[in-house]
DNA sequence: CTGAAAGCGCTTACAG
DNA sequence: CTGAAAGCGCTTACAG
């Protein structure tokens, strides 16, 4: 249970056969200038020799190193408690790495208001964070702060969206296509010729909702791929009011009685379940996104058959803990980490666990 | 990025506000003896009302523990390569917790031989292990293992399959009757009225392989509570060879012409796939087990439509960082953890990442 | 450019 | 029962 203790090891060793001082290892070991070319070359060769790994934990304690890790997300809404599960793993991750002297500080913002966001950032820059992790909602906004914290040379994770070229460190999160043409795979499976099939985008600004788009692109790919004359009908709804939904779906259900399943680009699916209910359409296939409670509620009692979800819980820790890996050293940290598509359905939702 | 350091913290602040030495406190903290009660009481106190946590760092540079962690896991065989993700997992949690002194070393047997797992149990055994995790595929042996590991007093973590009452520190697999039933939710979507359904399990000593007999116990359970009058048969079949299983599939859809769909309980789903392409029964709808390559083939070719995983890399990753969170005292270790049931399709396997 | 010393927050013998 | 000292493997000023 115990390291045997008889020879050197670590920078001592080091040292020793260096014929320096445990500092001088210090410093070549960190890059640090100030040592002389030939014993930065001695040295380094020693190291390699010896395989040399410092010691982490050793290291962190002599540094007393404190970081702050800062994070911006939409908060969690009465209309949704979707950012409840990033936040749940974010949480997660902090409990984990505080033990490395990290502490990790959440910034939240309206996804309603371009301007709490703004706040929100600013108010995060304020703090001087050494890390910073963001859900990018605003487009362009996101591009402003990240650019500004590209200058202050700290580095930036995304999450659940992402943005190009930001120089950021890594993105996790979703890949949409490919999950909008999952949704259709799911589809393809009930229906019956002649079906038809309904997309629905529920979204007060779907111009620059291109999440939603993407969703559907896929979706209507695969129909095409699969080479089925399946006629797929598009409804986009800008006001998210259920009264408002109710009349323009059940216009579009009143003139396409052939429509046996819809699919819904988000996780706003619920509305769409309650109208259903409401007019008890139960010969309708509804299939939608995320793991919300509402949603869950319609899951299991039958109005909505599949949802999908991309893992929010991890996406967060994941997130957390790219930076602390990065930081710390750890290990190499992957450009961009796409979730897994989970299928999540009346008999398997009790153990998803995010 | 400094701490402040200013006034003491720690043990020393303890120590300080005691009138005690640090040596003392420290007994104090791991309720070691050779306390006067009196003076472990006046600790105690000062230590809830600062509310201190030992800083682990320094604990296990001080400590010098090295905590040797001993896996036992069927070795990957030609026939499946299953075993390959645990161990990945395995090994990722390793790489992580080996900063921490960690090393951790596995001991492999095979699947067919109870005698192999017997002397790869004892081998285990004889290297004095501090912790261990096991597959407990054979039920008897892994009993009497489970015991020695009790009376050695070392904490025993259990993955892919449960034993009931072997006061084992957690377990962490799946629930097979409830991935059972969502395979029979998936089939019920896509029959038809009359259509009949067969349950197929494949193994050479099917009595002692509870296991299939749950999934198909959760698979039958949910026809019956749905209501539905659709006809579930069922297939034994005790050989693995193709030939054996060929013969025997193809009486079954002889005899039964409305089998629209298979549910194979276990991983061999492919040999069924490889004999429905030869026969090119497209007409069949097929549902099995598992991410192995010879699984994914099919699906990706369309001959499998689902795939129920259940993470096995996670389960391998998350039974190693048990062992540690336990022995580390980082928190509490549930006692059984059921794995999410993932659906895996042509259109997600992509980014299914164990 | 380099070294010697102090220190991070603990644990571990050892001495009394 | 208790304390003082040495040490874990590093980093950090400071002195030269």
């Amino acid at each position: 249970m115990k390291k045997t203790g008889a020879e050197l090891t670590g920078v001592k060793e080091i040292a020793r056969r260096a014929n320096v001082s445990i500092g001088t290892v210090d410093r070549v070991i960190h890059n640090r200038k100030g040592v002389s070319d030939e014993t930065r070359q001695k040295i380094k060769l020693i190291i390699e020799e010896l395989d040399f790994q410092p010691n982490k934990m050793a290291s962190l304690l002599a540094s007393r190193k404190i970081l702050n890790f800062a994070v911006l997300i939409p908060a969690v809404s009465t209309e949704t408690d979707y950012w409840s599960y990033p936040l749940n793993g974010i949480k997660q991750a902090a409990t984990e790495i505080k033990q490395f002297g990290v502490t990790v500080k959440s910034y939240f913002y309206d996804l309603d208001s371009v301007e709490s966001f703004k706040l929100s950032a600013e108010e995060m820059l304020k703090h001087e964070p050494h890390a910073v992790l963001i859900a990018p909602s605003f487009v362009e906004e996101s591009i402003t702060l990240a650019q500004k914290i590209q200058e202050l040379d700290i580095p930036l994770a995304f999450i659940n969206s992402d943005l190009p070229n930001q120089n950021n460190l890594t993105y996790i999160g979703p890949d949409l296509y490919q999950s909008g043409r999952l949704a259709a795979q799911l589809i393809n499976f009930t229906i019956q010729q002649n079906d038809k099939v309904l997309a629905i985008n529920i979204s007060s600004d779907l111009k620059n909702d291109h999440h939603l788009l993407r969703k559907e692109h896929g979706f209507k790919k695969f129909f095409e791929d699969a080479g089925k004359p399946t006629e797929i009908l598009t409804l986009n709804i800008n006001e998210t009011k259920v009264a408002a939904v109710e009349k323009a779906l059940m216009e579009m259900l009143g003139n396409q009685p052939e429509i046996k399943a819809i699919f819904v680009t988000n996780s706003r699916v619920n509305i769409i379940a309650e109208i259903l209910k409401k007019r008890k359409r139960d010969d309708i296939l509804l299939i939608g996104y995320d793991f919300l409670k509402k949603n869950i509620n319609y899951l299991v009692s039958g109005q909505i058959t599949f949802l999908i979800c991309q893992r929010p819980k991890e996406q967060g820790y994941l997130g957390i803990m790219a930076l602390y890996k990065h930081l710390f050293k750890i290990s190499e940290v992957e450009k961009s980490v796409y979730m897994p598509i989970d299928i999540i359905t009346k008999e398997n939702y009790q153990f998803y666990n995010s």
